[in-house]
RNA sequence: GGCCUCGUGGCGCAACUGAAUAGCGCAUCAGAUUUCGGCUCUGAGGGUUGGGGGUUUGAAUCCCUUCGAGGUCACCA
């Protein structure tokens, strides 16, 4: 048991024996740096139950636990706040019990559980991926890692959106000014080489819409009937008849998107455990529509569509159902959604979506409630906002679009600079450098946006990411890889896993214990709240905290004292350990050296 | 116009469920160290948390109102 939970409990047990009062929680938190003391019970809260002055009401339960509790030196009351300066033993013994666990802050995977599924990253298979989608992979990759870390089993998954008018159009393009290009013959990534297409089909496009603008013709109406579009559409119906030539044209084109894609997410270091393509789900749900009409769900208009009467929930009606009986987008997400619960055991699902989405799913969610299934009330759209550059907004329309693979390239290049400007990498070998800068440039680009909350839109500064300084991914993976250095130079041996409790401790030391003692309850937090910024913040403080017990305590390899020497030793390792840990919740890498 | 989200020192962000004097990083300034204005450390300045009201022993956090930014209101996905 830890720490925090004895004292938790020995608090509860204390109320109940003066006061007959039973609290199910008792707040603790850390105390502030400017007062005495290493832990905080808040007596406030316990006013609801019990009567009294808040003050006299801390003195009573201090003064109790110091009585029972050999783990407290001190205590301090000042208003409702009862501080308590814990003993360096306390510290020591909790300390060897975080040392014992090997898998600090992990839950073991728990197959009981019902496990949760996590969709991010998709795709259109028109273009490649843009910066937004770095965001969304970043975010959804890491929130995956962190419910795994709270020990359920979690499914990875993306929808990509392979079929519709889009695609037709970039085959199109293809068929006629492609000259039978291929990713092998063009040299091209894939994604790249079918994004190209639907550029060329939209210029011509517009070419096509000025014209019949110019002899007169309406732009509304120029649009609906400019050749272009019509052989699109003439495509598309091609396609949902199953034409051979078509489909097999179309999964081609759809293959060396894949390709392309695969490439870009391995160089993000994310993978998938499970696909949907939509063009299997997208005439799923009718069925579930259908039931949900017998049992007064939705309504059918005179027209013959079908919709949802959301009023009184404050939102408006909306459209399940075409009115020729074809499915729209909520109709598939539905299906989807049912048909996700029956493939794979699981109770939840995490959407990793964008913000301008919100709507939908507030609709989507709360359908799949009417419709009364259980894991209804188990979804969360995990929405992020928008993401810039200094520069200024993207706009497809303006190509001012930023690639992924250019952005992650840029990042690379960008660490590689820094790194040589430097010049502290001179003894590894080039290969070593290389896998380094991809660590570095990938890591401050993951950080940089897992540190925002992510609602909040975003400027992403590239430059500022890779700063060693501040509160940036290089500074973390800088200190990882520092401790490294510390524990290689002391010829640390790991096997050794306890420390003597007699120490004596500066107060820099019990400070990173602290901060240690957090980690376990800052993963669950995050898992809680969907937060991968929490974990983020989280390892900045470590850190912070760590480089200045590091300066305060310099030459810990000179230590004269032994069991100090070890002590700080196992400090080091430990931090370094949740360090490696959390940034791993994160996507990152950590190195040894750097 | 309706609904949703956001608004915190010059800039970028924290504050999980309301709690102590609202934290941190950049940047700025001053010292220390360094044969480097560049690396590191210590410290300082900088805020009525957009404005106004309310609930509470206690509000950045909850409620109302107002201003500003963004998003969204398709038989598109």
């Amino acid at each position: 048991m830890g720490l925090l939970e004895n004292l938790e409990k020995t608090t509860i047990q204390i109320v109940k024996k003066i006061f007959d009062v039973q609290l199910e929680t008792v707040d603790i938190s850390l105390t502030r740096k400017d007062q005495n003391g290493d832990y905080t019970i808040m007596v406030f809260p316990m006013l609801r139950h019990i009567k009294g002055n808040p003050a006299t009401i801390g003195h009573q339960i201090g003064e109790e636990l110091k009585k029972q509790s050999d783990l407290i030196s001190e205590i301090e009351v000042i208003k409702g706040f009862l501080n308590i300066t814990l003993s360096n033993a306390a510290f020591l013994s909790d300390f060897n019990t975080i040392l014992a666990n090997d898998h600090y802050g992990k839950t073991p995977l728990n197959k009981d559980l019902p496990g949760t599924m996590v969709e991010f990253s998709s795709p259109n298979t028109n273009k490649p991926l843009h910066l937004g989608h770095i965001r969304n992979i970043v975010l959804g990759y890491s929130t995956a890692q962190i419910i795994e870390a709270t020990g359920k089993e979690v499914t990875k998954t993306q929808i990509i959106n392979d079929r519709g008018i889009h695609i037709c159009k970039s085959m199109l393009a293809w068929i006629k000014y492609g000259n039978e290009a291929t990713p092998e013959s063009t040299g091209l990534k894939g994604d790249k080489l079918v994004g190209d297409y639907y550029v060329k089909f939209d210029q011509e496009y517009k070419k096509e819409i000025a014209a019949l603008i110019r002899e007169g013709i309406p732009e509304e109406d120029a649009k609906k009937k400019a050749p272009s579009i019509i052989e699109a559409q003439e495509m598309l119906r091609k396609w949902e008849q199953g034409d051979a030539e078509t489909v097999q044209l179309w999964k081609m084109m759809n293959g060396w998107v894949y390709a392309g894609f695969d490439t870009t997410y391995r160089s993000l270091g994310v993978d998938f455990d499970s696909l949907y393509y939509e063009s299997d789900t997208y005439l799923l749900g009718k069925d579930v529509i259908a039931h949900g009409m017998n049992t007064g769900v939705f309504y059918k208009k005179d027209d013959g569509s079908v919709w949802i009467d959301l009023t009184d929930d404050g939102l408006d009606e909306k459209i399940v159902l075409r009115s020729d009986g074809t499915a729209v987008y909520m109709t598939q997400d539905i299906g989807t959604a049912v048909q996700r619960v029956r493939d794979h055991d699981i109770d939840s699902m995490v959407y990793t979506v964008g913000n301008e989405q919100d709507y939908h799913f507030k609709v989507l969610f709360l359908i799949l409630q009417k419709l009364g299934y259980e894991w209804a009330d188990n979804l969360y759209h995990l929405s992020y906002g928008m993401i810039e550059l200094p520069s200024g907004k993207m706009k497809s329309r303006e190509g001012t679009v930023v690639d992924a693979d250019d952005m992650i390239q840029e990042m690379i290049d960008t660490a590689r600079e820094i790194a040589e400007e430097q010049g502290k990498l001179d003894g590894m070998s080039v290969d070593e450098k290389e896998e380094l800068y991809k660590m570095i440039g990938l890591g401050a680009l993951k950080y940089f946006m897992l540190k925002i909350d992510p609602k909040k839109s975003m400027v992403f500064d590239p430059k500022e990411s890779v700063d060693f300084q501040g509160n940036t991914g290089p500074f973390i993976q800088y200190a990882h890889a520092r401790i490294q250095s510390i524990l290689r130079k002391a010829d640390f041996n790991q096997n050794q896993l306890n420390c003597a409790e007699d120490l004596p401790l500066i107060e820099k030391d019990s400070t990173v214990i602290k901060l240690l003692q957090q980690y376990p309850e800052t993963v669950a937090s995050a898992a809680r709240n969907y937060s991968p910024a929490l974990v983020a913040n989280y390892l900045f403080d470590l850190v912070k905290e760590f480089n200045s017990f590091y300066q305060n305590v310099p030459k810990i390899v000179e230590e004269q004292n032994e069991d100090l020497k070890h002590f700080r030793l196992l400090l080091c390792y430990k931090t370094a350990r949740v360090i490696k840990s959390g940034c791993g919740l994160l996507g990152i890498q950590v190195p040894d050296q750097m």
